[in-house]
DNA sequence: GCTTTGGTATCGGAGTATTC
DNA sequence: GAATACTCCGATACCAAAGC
């Protein structure tokens, strides 16, 4: 369980995310409601321009906006540098948005000269372009083509997940507002297993706070979003007692009946919790005390 | 006030393109 | 084919402006 050790960083849980890096993320460079300084301005920008164009050095991200004036790609390319890695200054080092978590290094590019470092948004730093920047769904699309294989799960499925769930393939923002993760609200549906999914999702990843690779990340991630399929905000009449099956499920099961794969990942998972719920029944049964 | 950030300058490495 | 510009980086220094 260690993450690539060349990213230059290092990040946690879903858990660690709600509770430190966004906080954190929100104090450094701005949320979306209050007025920003400069500074977080320049910071937001910066990952505006890796949400829409994925892995670039920072050449490229100068390149965007200055096509051939090479001068000011020159210039521009130092601030993001600078922006992205910290500096040192009369031997004072300050952190760039990369010792934060939110920005990874993604391998070399070896286009040109000498090799040059890639950067792209880590999975936090997705959530918190999707917390605090007014993205607009054709933006999100840009982002889920270039990172479609960081999140296979669920970018890698968009369109597939699009025809089938429509709008709410976007409920991402939601976990990016670190809501319905662990809030006790999601009890009130008693119909569906909802609170319990949630809870051993938690449950299942709650030793990796301090850290845990982008691959099991995306994993909860995915539990995530799938299992937040379920919440249904208001009860409508249609789908009073006299229905049969929560409207929730009926998503999912629509979800999983023509993708077997995902399917299967989600049964096992599913029958982990069950076990899992099983086995502590049992222990408190089994106990003694009473 | 002191610290952090912005603007700019300068140096140097490693490769490519151009000139002679 | 060697000398030279030029491109794409990466690092640090100095001072001013911004922010607390």
């Amino acid at each position: 369980m260690s993450l690539s050790p060349d990213q230059g960083t290092q990040y946690g849980n879903l858990f660690s995310y709600k509770y430190y890096l966004r906080p954190l993320a929100h104090r450094l460079y701005g949320n979306s409601s209050t007025t920003k300084v400069k500074h977080q301005q320049n910071v937001q920008k910066l990952l505006q321009i890796l949400f829409t164009n994925g892995t670039s050095t920072t050449w490229d991200m100068a390149k965007i906006k200055f096509h051939n004036d090479i001068s000011a790609i020159r210039t521009k390319e130092k601030e993001y540098r600078r922006l992205l890695i910290g500096r040192t200054d009369r031997g004072r080092h300050s952190p760039g948005v990369l010792d934060v978590g939110l920005i990874v290094k993604d391998g070399k590019s070896y286009k040109k000269g000498s090799p040059s470092d890639q950067y792209r948004l880590s999975l936090h730093g997705i959530l918190y372009c999707l917390d605090v920047l007014n993205l607009s769904h054709k933006d999100v699309e840009k982002m889920v083509s270039k990172y479609s294989n960081i999140l296979p799960k669920i970018f890698g499925k968009w369109e597939y997940l699009k025809s089938i769930i429509e709008d709410d393939v976007y409920k991402l923002q939601i976990l990016s507002k670190g809501l319905l993760l662990d809030n006790p609200n999601l009890v009130k549906d008693q119909r569906t297993p909802l609170y319990e999914l949630m809870s051993y999702i938690n449950i299942k990843y709650r030793r990796y706070y301090e850290s845990i690779s982008e691959k099991d990340l995306a994993e909860q991630i995915s539990y995530w979003f799938y299992t937040y399929l379920l919440y249904q905000r208001k009860t409508s009449k249609a789908n009073s007692n006299k229905t049969k099956t929560h409207l929730g499920v009926q998503k999912l099961q629509r979800v999983f009946k023509r993708d077997i794969e995902l399917s299967d990942w989600y049964k096992e998972f599913f029958k982990e919790a069950e076990n899992y719920y099983k086995d502590r029944t049992n222990m408190i049964k089994n106990s003694g005390i009473f």
